[in-house]
DNA sequence: TTAATAGTGTCTATAAGACATTATATG
DNA sequence: CATATAATGTCTTATAGACACTATTAA
């Protein structure tokens, strides 16, 4: 890595922060966290939203992940999700007050899971739909293409890998788990081959119990290894084009 | 993004660094780029070879990957080869010299195309040869699991992607695409389904001309899109597993 | 008994794997 | 003509898509 192109280290360094891109599916619809911006005189973008996230506490954060949890928890209570690294954006021009480099994780979580710290509540939050690429509206900084590639990185997750199921809770029905698979993907998913799908992938084990409602009894299901996505051995809708 | 844990931005900032895995096929199999680490005094992990890289220059680079870019022409003489992000490691003890970030992106080229600069040679540089998921032996810092890392990504991508086609130069033929194939994936490839594969999905065109030696002689053959990866519809070798 | 959703079955389409066969150049 | 490699063809297999059909509960 080094050789540092001064001979010392005492040359400018830029700002290391961490963003996260949170996702939960409220009332059937894909939703993202955002936060506002403080409105204060120096800062920049004021007032608009933005990604939560800050920079990295040399003291507080021993890696880039641990400051990634860090700032999810703060903002909805969850100690462990599916958190992934999404990438690095980093260059002059993206924020006013110099060079920086963001690290952003992308996170999903069950909404029934979402608990925000009471605590830490100076900043204002929302969840905001997701239509098509983003969110229809500009976010601060470069903020709207990190939210594209993460959006577009869940998208295409979900052709491949049994990534939306980390948007429901420890058990859930086949159905439940289709429709996420449908929410996630924006378009119905056919039943019969979703089933054969995760159940010959090993995706899911029985649990105990049926989920009961105005209709047949569903059987219930939970991952089998909830740690690691399972991959299926194609993507979704092969058909056509 | 920000919100700092302080109240001025006048808090301690990690060390920002790009880093570079460089892959290529030489005599049929997959190497990559490492540099010898300087051997003076206060120098980390001295004399051990590490993934090429350094401290992010605020002055010269506008962004992360025209630092990128820029190592990797420092190394191999190459303007524009694939070059992708393969993520950001940062933590407290990578490092004895402090808290540093480090954005690593991954770049295949073609052996032929390499001119190293003659003049940026204060360093040595050497191709070794990948063998499993690492070349054999430690290297500095955290290089050994980043380089890991960006094997495994290469890999799997090789087996729903036309990654390893940037490996060769403008024009090819097909028994030579389907070579590289086989070389990164580590296990042949069938001949017939990788040929029909490949046109089907659009990956090439014809170029004029034909290549000749003992036998046959064979279509040449260029990519059709040599900006975008394509993508397979179905990963190599469903069979069993 | 009806409505609603769970769960299964059947048939087709797509693309890969295995492997055989044909084509075309050189020496 | 022998040899080597290019290029194509045939048959099988795995899994997805479309959609019909059966099963089981509550009201």
């Amino acid at each position: 890595m080094p050789k540092s192109p001064h001979s010392s280290q005492a040359f400018p360094r830029p700002f290391t922060t961490v963003d996260v891109v949170i996702f939960t599916v409220i009332d059937d619809q894909l939703h993202v966290l955002l936060v506002k911006r403080p409105t204060g005189e120096a800062e920049p973008y004021p007032g608009m939203w933005a990604l939560p996230g800050g920079y990295v506490d040399i003291e507080r954060d021993k890696d880039l992940e641990a400051c990634a949890l860090h700032k999810l928890q703060e903002k909805t209570g969850v100690k462990s999700p599916y958190l992934e690294q999404l990438g690095s954006w980093g260059s002059a021009s993206r924020d006013p007050r110099g060079w920086t480099a963001t690290h952003v994780y992308f996170a999903i979580l069950p909404h029934a899971a979402i608990k925000p710290d009471p605590d830490s509540h100076a900043t204002e939050i929302g969840w905001f739909p997701v239509k098509g690429d983003g969110i229809g509206r500009k976010l601060a900084f470069d903020h709207t293409a990190i939210l594209e590639t993460a959006i577009t990185r869940l998208r295409s997750k979900a052709e491949y890998t049994s990534l939306p199921a980390y948007l429901l809770t420890e058990t859930f029905t086949l159905s439940e788990l289709q429709h996420v698979f449908a929410v996630v993907l924006g378009r119905p998913v056919d039943k019969s081959g979703f089933r054969t799908r995760v159940l010959s992938a090993g995706l899911v084990e029985e649990a105990d119990g049926v989920k009961t409602g105005a209709s047949r009894p569903a059987q219930l299901y939970r991952l089998k290894s909830p740690k690691n996505l399972t991959f299926f051995p194609r993507t979704f809708n092969p058909r056509k084009e």
